[in-house]
DNA sequence: TTTTCCCGCCACAAG
DNA sequence: CTTGTGGCGGGAAAA
């Protein structure tokens, strides 16, 4: 047994395709690492789909979710501008209020989620003014409607019809009510309010879980179990800060990922495609870390005495999605944390992830960085190296 | 088996 | 027309 990981069968065979390497969950923390950091001010779909090494559909499902958040704002066909994880709590309050405002009223209780069968979501209602669009129209009364803070939903149109509002239909579940927790078919449930159509809610649930992967990584949300620990449900866990990788490099990253980007050749991401891809060979034993078993219950509450939002200064702070309020009621289940799930994602090589310099150079960081926080979490040091603090 | 959810076809909006 | 956006759901990996 040499690597931890899965508990795949016997001998490892050939590696195939792995889903894991291809999710929209670990695309999405790529993609924060790439952009969250200052200096960023604007991303290009294609700049984005390039150094990500994937399609560009898979950057509008991100970009999409992200915008919901205020996270980024479309400035033009192809181009969105950074705002940053300063702009998330401006944008949850605006869905707070916003869901308050209509007909959101959900009564939650800590132990029944009840749910009364009238209509529901769409907050596009408000106001019933006929808005029978086009037609000339020349002088209406009321128009109204200039987006106040910058993106309003309202105003939108039939093409509106998913993902990014039923982002911000599914966060409004959390910050309007008082359901700490929501499995993903009650949430589908609550923003169809209608629906037994089977179909139809499989679709929504299917999008749901693009959403919730996106927003695990950005730790607004992670996931648990209902109370009776037994559904798979999302917790949400607000703004705490800390988006993955909060610790800011060094300049020489910031070169790297800026090194030489050239249109016609493409990162080496090649697409193994799903299937039962033969897989080549690439078989180099390289690097075999050895992952310590972090399951020591020590390393978690830790940091959650002072979680401020500011991060950016240097230092690690790795915000292990922790169970702050530990709740667990039996501890271990799957555990499967975010943090070690991306160092092994990046640390073997015996299969490529999502490539590049910029990820390898990320590595170095982060894996400096791991060890002065093991060290210091576990009085013991995995290595000669001790961290000068206290 | 069920749950999770990636892939990419293809409709439709912009150039 | 070509290109940019993204619904939508099949069906395969993961549990």
């Amino acid at each position: 047994m040499a690597l931890s990981s899965p508990p795949e069968s016997s001998s490892s065979l050939h590696h195939s395709y792995s889903r894991k390497q291809k999710s929209l969950g670990l695309l999405c923390t790529n993609f924060l690492a790439l952009y969250n950091r200052e200096g960023i001010e604007t991303v290009g779909l294609d700049d984005a789909a390039t150094k990500l090494g994937v399609e560009r559909r898979r950057i509008y499902d991100i970009v999409n979710v992200l915008e919901s958040v205020g996270v980024l704002t479309r400035r033009a066909k192809n181009q969105y501008t950074w705002k940053g994880f300063d702009a998330i709590p401006a944008a949850l309050k605006e869905l707070q209020e916003e869901g308050a405002k209509d007909t959101f009223h959900r009564f939650y209780t800590n132990e029944n989620v009840k749910v009364s069968d009238d209509e529901d979501d769409d907050e596009e209602s408000s106001q019933p003014s006929s808005q029978t669009d086009s037609s000339k129209a020349g002088s209406l009364p009321q128009t109204s409607d200039s987006s106040k803070i910058g993106w309003s939903c309202v105003t939108d149109n039939r093409r509106e019809k998913s993902l990014g509002l039923l982002t911000q239909n599914f966060i409004k579940l959390f910050v309007c009510s008082e359901a700490r927790i929501i499995s993903l078919d009650e949430a589908a449930k609550l923003l169809l309010g209608d629906a037994h159509n089977t179909s139809i809610m499989r679709t929504k649930v299917r999008r749901l879980y693009d959403i919730a992967n996106v927003l695990s990584s950005m730790n607004l949300i992670e996931k648990t179990h209902t109370l009776d620990s037994r559904k798979p449900a999302f917790k949400w866990l607000g703004y705490n800060g800390e988006p993955t990788f909060t610790f800011t490099l060094s300049n020489d990253l910031m070169q790297a990922e800026s090194r030489k980007r050239v249109f016609g050749t493409d990162i080496t991401n090649v697409n193994v495609k799903r299937s039962k891809t033969h897989e080549n060979a690439a078989s180099e034993r390289t690097l075999k870390m050895k992952k310590h078993a972090v399951e020591e219950s020590s390393c978690n509450k830790s940091f959650d005495t002072t979680h401020e939002s500011r991060h950016g200064s240097r230092g690690y702070q790795f915000g292990p999605f922790a169970p702050a309020t530990g709740t667990y009621p039996t501890a271990t289940l799957d555990d499967n944390s975010r943090r070690a799930f991306d160092v092994e994602n990046l640390v073997s090589d015996y299969r490529p992830s999502y490539q590049n310099q910029v990820l390898k150079d990320l590595f170095a960081h982060y894996m400096d960085a791991w060890k002065e926080w093991y060290s210091e979490v576990t009085k013991k040091d995995p290595l000669p190296n001790t961290s000068p603090h206290h």
